[in-house]
DNA sequence: ATGTCATATGAACATCAAATCATATGAATA
DNA sequence: TATTCATATGATTTGATGTTCATATGACAT
């Protein structure tokens, strides 16, 4: 088991960051700056950690005028979010808030 | 999204090692000394690696006699491991062999 | 063409997790 | 209870990953 691009792909849900804009993108696509300031983080961070997540398909983006829209590839992210939810519930206790 | 315990979980599926392990668990349960056989890794990293696994709830372990005998959680690992397939057929090219 | 807004990139640094190594614990058996 | 086999643990080193900051690119408007 050696896919590089496996273990990269899941890299992103172990990143607190990542899972944070991967749940903002849930709600709708949003441009760069917009995420910045709805998860209230530095903007290279944010799009560093885009690039992460478009290199592993986790998201798409297009570009708007001089803004750039991303969204979630829910085709793939949302069944594993049902899993998560459903793994949260069964074992993850009273140290989970989100 | 703050649940330390569930970054902590998708952090095993980010590691080789632990995705070896897992990998390994899935065809059937084994001891330790099974698994560092079989996989080819140290035991002492082996342990380690079983302890954050046992954290997740990705296996759980039973003593029989002096051994400790590891059994993957299929419950809620299974899935995953679909997802990560179709993912894998729809993402992953050439650099992959897994 | 220049300026400005939006985003991306690279390199240096900081942080955290994994590997390592030595040792401890625990169970069984003589 | 001393010994051996099996596994776990802790501390340290190492290595990878995320953060930061400064700067570059790219698109649009003037």
């Amino acid at each position: 088991m050696t896919c590089k691009a496996y273990h990269l792909f899941f890299r992103n849900l172990a990143n607190p960051l990542k899972t944070k804009i991967i749940a903002e993108l849930k709600g709708k696509p949003q441009t760069v700056t917009q995420l910045t300031q709805s998860i209230k983080e530095e903007q290279s961070k944010v799009s560093h950690a885009l690039m992460n997540l478009r290199h592993c398909s986790i998201v798409t983006s297009k570009q708007k005028g001089k803004e750039r829209v991303y969204s979630l590839n829910k085709k793939t992210i949302v069944p594993i979010l049902k899993i998560i939810d459903k793994h949260r519930k069964d074992y993850c206790k009273q140290e989970c808030n989100f």
